[in-house]
DNA sequence: ACGGTGATTGATACAATATAACATTGCGAT
DNA sequence: ATCGCAATGTTATATTGTATCAATCACCGT
């Protein structure tokens, strides 16, 4: 029985209101950066659009250029260092996460709360899962601090098979809980 | 004096022996290789003894090659391939990690013992300390689990500032829990 | 020893990711 | 208007990592 709640679970399933999560993560970043005193300039907006629009999938800084082109008018492609600053500026933010163990982003999953947050990397699909790793970071806490070591970032990413990509699907392919 | 006892911990101090580290590591290296009917090449070796030599600190590849090349006769520098095959080799016998939040790799510091490696890494001096993972990891197995994720790898890294390069080393560094 | 076989290394070229450096633009404050 | 600053554009380059195929080496059975 489990397996048909698997849609409940960290990974939506291909039939979730995304575009909800979309709206939801734009909103977020206008009132984050509003509260920042940042500028969530047009650029910086497409980017974070782009990075959600991708589905909970991670995007590579030259597929987000690719995209740029694709949805701008004239088909210009921005050089190399717009999309990194924009970037930049969103996991400053913490309006978009870097995936250091595959060279890539996604956009914040949870993007209202402060979160420490670590993912679960399919493989196969780069299919992501982002986890609120409270008790992890406590337990990475103290470890830095048992060898008085300064915490600046913490990088938890665990690469895997996800449900869908995982080879003992068969049983039960509907994972659509349809 | 407490902040003398700080090469206790997880990051070694300069003072400590660390030929012994790379003896043991090349020792060890050598008694897994055999178990496991694999073979610790003439380069294999070499990278692993330069790894080790860096006194754990992480190293990037290319700075492997620029070794390989002074400590050649002849100065002849192999090309990348040969590296990054030797490199994977290394991480694939558990003799070696890579750190995907640098793009950078470094001896085990703990090559007798399976393990499930957590790293701390500084960003001023790429120190790195290599922690047990044990309690963590099964946190994460736990979290894969429950998400229906089949879990092949987890990166564990924390980028900071170690004992001896973050600012408030002067007034008293009780880390060392005297 | 001999030749077959697969693993390892060499060598060349290239792909993918990321940044340095400087010019230009937009926009508000003086 | 113009100064100052943040953001973006532009060009070039740095850094990290692979694909591909040729040459060589270790090992095994004969
Ligand atoms: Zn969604
Ligand atoms: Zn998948
Ligand atoms: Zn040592
Ligand atoms: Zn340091």
């Amino acid at each position: 029985m489990s397996s048909r709640l698997r849609t409940a679970g960290p990974f939506p399933g291909p039939d979730h209101d995304h575009a909800a999560c979309v709206t939801r993560g734009l909103d977020a970043a206008e009132a984050r950066c509003a509260e920042a005193g940042a500028r969530l300039t047009p650029l910086r907006k497409r980017v974070l659009e782009l990075l959600l629009a991708e589905g909970h999938r991670a995007v590579g800084a030259y597929d987000l250029l690719d995209r740029l082109a694709d949805t701008d008018d004239g088909g210009k492609r921005p050089a190399p260092p717009a999309v990194y600053r924009a970037l930049d500026f969103l996991v400053d933010q913490g309006l978009a996460h870097r995936l250091a163990s595959v060279n890539a982003f996604i956009g914040c999953a949870w993007p209202d709360a402060a979160h420490r947050p670590q993912f679960l990397i399919c493989r196969d699909c780069r299919a992501v899962a982002e986890l609120d790793g409270g008790g992890l970071a406590r337990n990475l806490d103290a470890a830095a601090e048992a060898a008085g070591f300064t915490l600046l970032d913490a990088v938890v990413e665990v690469g895997g098979l996800c449900p869908r990509c995982r080879p003992d699907e068969t049983s039960d392919p509907d994972a659509a809980s349809a």
